[in-house]
DNA sequence: TATGCTCCATGAACAACGTTCATATAAGGA
DNA sequence: TCCTTATATGAACGTTGTTCATGGAGCATA
């Protein structure tokens, strides 16, 4: 027999969401570091101590926060991946699709990579795997264009042609290093692309 | 007439130079997140208000830290390009040497691009012109493999190819992504430069 | 050396933060 | 309706970075 959802499990689940609904829209606004506690509650309608009845402390509640936003970013790679079926062509628009949400979500994504869990505490696995997303829509255009190279290989060449995109986005967006102008940036972003899939293709005979 | 340093000024520089290294041996042990004002202060061995006579703040204090490691990477970089003439090759090393920099001193690496300023706040311009260090060894081998770039093109690549190796070595060194080992690490790097260069190189003709 | 003035080192105090816990309140079962 | 149990509450706590009144040390002058 299957339980019915109790009034105390629905008024959880509705705290959780709340809590979880009012830190990203902290974070959207006003970025990771801008978050606090005494806010989020408030903005959730809960008391301070509320939020420890729902999650273990922030840093539990920003890793959702990062869940959601990991998954958005994943199915925009994806719409991506499917509309271009050219390999250069897809690896392109698939640079070009993470500036772009990048720009378009600064303080979640960048939440994704400024987050730290307290000293000593490991991500949880149940996150650490959501990263997928970040490269597996690179694997199969570079299966396409290298038809040889067995899975580990693929895995690896996906994971470095996503952190060297990541590197340039993350880089131009900083405060640390002088601004580059959007339209520049994609421009430049394209055309570094290219250059590595044209060594890609040249070590490929 | 040069006024002699008076017994006040000593003392003051002292103080500086105590807290400066008492707050990088700190961030080169526990890291940037371990941080405390009072612990800094005991190092150093003055009080805790001493180190607001010295410095602005905590953050000040991290970019004089910080400035030392860019030096330091600065000069380690300029070592490797100065053994290395041909320019393909120069441009790997340089690409193994950050990845070792970055392996060798963890924590004050990571200060560098973990470190943010307090909200509103920019970084002082003396601190942001220090970062060339990270750029300016690779322009010139670029320039030697296509002659025909103008000053402000290779700018753009030297930021691009640093950025995408920086991304390799970041991503590879966090705890929120797989770790490899570091042999491997340098070997994918290598790799993926060589990548890059080739295609570089193919759209020179 | 002695004296008066000007610094600055000092650490208690403060405000802001995340987190906890005794207590009040609401929900579920008899 | 009443008793038990689970949950919500916000005052209180420990730990931050930063400030500030105060005492003491340095410096110019006599």
């Amino acid at each position: 027999m299957k339980n019915e959802p109790t009034k105390r499990e629905l008024k959880k689940q509705e705290l959780k969401e709340n809590l979880l609904q009012a830190a990203r829209n902290r974070i959207k606004i006003n970025g990771l570091s801008g978050l606090r506690a005494r806010d989020i509650t408030t903005d959730a309608g809960c008391s301070l101590g509320g939020l420890y009845t729902a999650y273990d402390d922030i840093d539990n509640l920003v890793l959702h926060v990062n869940s959601i936003t990991l998954n958005a970013l994943g199915s925009e790679l994806k719409q991506i991946a499917d509309q271009e079926n050219r390999p250069v062509k897809r690896l392109i628009e698939l640079a070009r699709g993470y500036l772009k949400f990048a720009c378009d979500n600064r303080n979640l994504w960048s939440a994704l990579f400024d987050h730290r869990m307290p000293e000593g505490v490991d991500v949880p696995e149940w996150h650490l795997v959501e990263h997928a997303v970040l490269f597996e829509q690179i694997a199969m255009p570079l299966a396409e264009l290298n038809p040889k190279l067995n899975r580990e290989e693929l895995a690896t060449l996906s994971r470095s042609m996503f952190a060297a995109v990541h590197g340039i986005v993350s880089i131009s967006l900083q405060d640390r290093f002088i601004a580059v102008p959007r339209k520049e940036l994609d421009s430049q972003l394209t055309q570094f692309v290219e250059f590595l899939i044209k060594g890609f293709e040249a070590s490929n005979t």
